[in-house]
RNA sequence: GGAGACGUGCUAGAGUGGUUGAAUAGGCCGCACUCGAAAUGCGGUAUACCGGAAACGGUAUCGGAGGUUCGAAUCCUCCCGUCUCCGCCA
């Protein structure tokens, strides 16, 4: 959510975000509810204030007559004003975030911006097969059984590939505590920034509606799992439950940035998406992540973004996997984002790049309506919020198993994964 | 799941219908005393929104949402959470 403050004072730059973001909103709209909710404010404070003034003590019976008639105009203006506030309150949260000046424009993913590439693309002397031949081949992934006990886009894996699944897992949450390699990795990238390490996270699954809400998360609404009995969310993402962990809390400005790893399933109905990539696990209901999330300063947010995806590449180096980074352009970025860098990987059976990581700068977007804030010298304000993947548990071994396999049909075990994985050097 | 108790400011803790944004104590900040510190004394110490150039004024907030009343921290209903006992369970 945007301070209605600002979009007042700054209606041509929401304008243009509403426009390059194709979201559908009339701003128009939004400023009228905003003159009006104003208008009943005031007048109903007014009412309250001489109410309040009136109602001192024992009354007379006069008194009392024009008090219950005062009460009755009162609660006529309330009414009016909680329609108001209703309208107001849902065209607020579809205002979209500002982007930010290097982000992009464009329609849709064919503006997206390729920012750089690294690795080499690995010549193979047979045709790579895609991950899913892999899986069927060398039994690590069951869909057939799986749609039968759970549906379409449900899968078992099995035997190396969940091996590696934990392995993954235990190398990445290795990086992320380790401050001497953290600190190589901001040296390295030449940030500016200070060391915090990242404090490892098991969060719950499910979340409530008005938190879901408050993240900006819950809409589109199709995409969300939802449990009616208790009326709680699945989350797609641990974001979802790490971001909003320190809702109506003030942290203090030396205690910034406090860094998170997360690790959760994550709950995707895909709606929307049928039939496209059906085979293996690249589209699948459900599937784990490693994932960061940080609160800090407003002025180190988007070096800290950059951060985020300067660990992202490191993984992806040591793993020696092909990556290109893209900055993401306005009409293909989410709507509380205000700067998006995804990674795609080369997946060599696929023959292109595939989205395996995404790195969200919020700014204060989703701070302002969980009341996430940092006290300061100058006053209170709202922190800034990054999530970012950093390991997802799907499209991670998938560019494994495509860029490590061999002729005979097996996958190799990436060198840092192998001490996690008993010392075995391939999954055959 | 059953029975009961409770949820007040940064913290502890009073308050059970009428100048209560809220006693008191602690903490924190400022000032005084001191060579300095401790101790002591005095003063200050919430947030959000609306209006205003500002000074300031108004409103709301005692877990949350509704309700009763001229008036609610205080009464009623529902929800959330915490604690104790029992049951069940990994």
């Amino acid at each position: 959510m945007l301070d209605i403050k600002f979009i007042r004072n700054n209606q041509e730059k929401v304008r243009e975000a509403i426009k390059n973001k194709n979201v559908d909103l009339d701003l128009d709209k939004l400023l009228a509810a905003d003159e009006r909710r104003r208008h009943l404010l005031s007048e109903s404070e007014a009412l309250k204030a001489e109410q309040n003034k009136r109602s001192k003590g024992p009354q007379s019976p006069v008194d009392l007559e024009e008090l219950k008639a005062l009460k009755e105009k009162k609660k006529l203006v309330e009414n009016e004003l909680a329609c108001v506030e209703e309208d107001f309150g849902k065209l607020m949260s579809q205002v979209p975030n500002i982007p930010s000046e290097d982000t992009p424009v464009g329609p849709d993913e064919s503006g997206n911006k390729i920012l750089g590439q690294w690795g080499k693309i690995k010549n193979f002397d047979f045709k790579p097969k895609e991950h899913w031949e892999l899986g069927e081949s060398l039994d690590l992934i069951d869909s057939e059984r799986a749609a039968k006990v759970s549906g379409a886009r449900f899968t078992y894996l099995k035997r190396g590939l969940v091996l590696m699944e934990f392995a993954i897992i235990q190398y990445g949450l290795s990086v992320l505590t380790d401050e001497k390699l953290l600190k190589k990795i901001i040296k390295k990238s030449g940030l500016d920034i200070r060391l915090t390490p990242f404090i490892p996270i098991l969060p719950p699954v499910f979340i409530k509606p008005d938190v879901f809400q408050k993240m900006a998360r819950l809409e589109p609404k199709e995409e969300r799992y939802h449990i009616p009995t208790d009326d709680l969310y699945l989350i797609g993402s641990a974001e979802h439950t790490m971001g909003s962990m320190h809702m109506d809390e003030t942290f203090k400005e030396e205690d910034l940035p406090v860094r998170y790893v997360g690790f959760s399933t994550a709950f995707r109905r895909e709606a929307g998406s049928y039939g496209k990539d059906m085979k293996g696990i690249l589209r699948v209901h459900q599937f784990d992540k490693l994932e960061m999330e940080s609160f800090c300063l407003p002025e180190n947010s988007i070096k800290e973004q950059d951060f985020f995806v300067a660990i992202q590449e490191y993984f992806f180096q040591e793993l020696n996997i092909p990556y290109q980074v893209v900055a993401i352009c306005t009409g293909d970025m989410g709507g509380p984002d205000a700067r998006q860098i995804d990674i795609e990987a080369w997946m060599p059976g696929q023959n292109r790049y595939r989205e395996t990581h995404t790195a969200d700068l919020m700014t204060d977007y989703q701070a302002r309506r969980l009341g996430i804030k940092v006290k300061r010298a100058g006053g209170t304000e709202f922190v800034h919020m990054n999530d970012a993947t950093a390991l997802a548990l799907s499209r991670t071994p998938i560019a494994i198993m495509e860029n490590y396999q061999t002729k005979k049909g097996t996958i190799e075990i990436p060198k840092v994964l192998r001490k996690y994985m008993g010392g075995i050097k391939e999954i055959k």
